[in-house]
DNA sequence: GAGTGGTCTAGACCACAAT
DNA sequence: TTGTGGTCTAGACCACTCT
């Protein structure tokens, strides 16, 4: 690895080498699925030791970047519907049992961005953005009534799929080569109103969970806001705090 | 190390380093703050090499057991006010700033389990608990009101305390070593109604976020459990998934 | 059997903190 | 100056996968 490598001095080897290395999932170089180069492939390429590498290697694991399989090789991670629902959906029934919802789209739109979809999407007053409403079951009961917007620029055909998946983040990562890896979640209680009072067969003012979360890239762009208001009288919203 | 040092065999041999330092933390041969011996000086005794040591301490220090300090050595970690309320504590204002409370104690009794603490708590039917009851506030405005319950037998002397501290983990670890490290939040929405409508000075019915925390020590034993009402209109529970 | 990641070792050098 | 953890290297051997 020469000192033209990598611009960003002062850092560890491992470092350099992972910085390096995560800018080629970035730049797509090496895409979901795909086999990276054995861990003495990049030592030699990168003129630095195995174990360098490894260190590298193991943090991106970590992070869940990239699976690590004894015999086979390392890959860059891929979303399957199932590694994404349970990744990202939170919901336990009272046995703490992670539960898997349907989905049901109830509308599917173009308009302008809102504020909040400006502030969270980070793109620009007056740009425009796909928005789906859906409605969600857990053991066919209705549970979830949720509004989930992209900018359209982002992903130009959305709104012209033939029939949207339960995940729809294999779709974002499919269709347009964009990963959620990481996502924030703002949650606070609202009383029900209307849409959600008849979708969901409740009284206007039952308590409702309102889960709000940004889905971001490796790179740390924006791929998708979504409000969910959530009825939890049967389930509750887990989190584990280590 | 010998065959006899540790009887779970086919643990790569970091991993068996790794659960003997780790049930020297459950025994209490080292205690929050107290120095590690160095790598040499446990690699020495256990006859592994340096770097097989380097590689279960760093493990530790990835979930927090242990603090690592260059030039100075490995510490076991602990708690401190500030340290416990930011980890575990997670309300944000709007602007996103994480906001710590001021707790104000309304009554402290001795009673017997409810079905609940029994359940989360891993005592008997029966059993007596130690009840806090709190109101929180963040920029001086009530905004949590919670009951903590805490297992009499593990903790008999609570009730006599003379002052509650702000952040009850600090004084867990001083007074009966008991290290909160984990914790699990059960999160739903409820309809506000006495007490929570007088102190929070809300009207009955305003959606409250109901957080239900149970705090576990390094062994898997339940230390506290924690039922909190929040009034989120002004602040917002934040979690990130990665 | 060949190639991969996983473990373990040994040694060198560096950055930092205490004395 | 001494001792600590942090980085980097090189090589050996193991466990697993594929052909």
């Amino acid at each position: 690895m020469t000192t033209a490598d990598n611009l960003t001095k002062f850092l560890p080897l491992y470092a350099q080498v992972k910085q390096l290395l995560v800018q080629r999932l970035i730049d797509k170089t090496w895409t979901p699925g795909m086999g990276l180069p054995s861990e003495n492939q990049l030592a030699a390429e990168l003129k630095v030791s195995q174990g360098t590498v490894r260190k590298a290697l193991d943090e991106m694991a970590a992070e869940k970047l990239v699976v690590r399989r004894q015999g086979r090789g390392t890959f860059v991670a891929e979303h399957t519907q199932e590694q994404a629902l349970f990744h990202f959906f939170r919901l336990v029934d009272a046995e703490d049992q992670q539960k898997i919802p349907e989905s049901e789209v109830l509308s599917l739109e173009v308009a302008e961005a809102n504020e909040l979809e400006v502030q969270r999407l980070g793109i620009n007053s007056g740009d425009q953005v796909t928005r789906i409403e859906r409605l969600r079951r857990l053991d066919g009961l209705p549970v979830i009534y949720e509004i989930i917007s992209v900018a359209l620029r982002l992903m130009p055909n959305v709104a012209e799929e033939a029939r949207l998946p339960n995940s729809l983040y294999g779709l974002y990562q499919r269709d347009y080569g964009l990963s959620v890896l990481k996502a924030v979640e703002r949650v606070r209680a609202v009383n029900a109103s209307t849409p959600e009072t008849t979708l969901l067969g409740i009284k206007s003012g039952t308590a409702l969970l309102e889960i709000e979360r940004t889905a971001t890239s490796l790179d740390g762009q924006a791929i998708e806001l979504r409000v969910s208001r959530c009825h939890t009288d049967k389930y509750r919203y887990m989190v584990e705090l280590t």
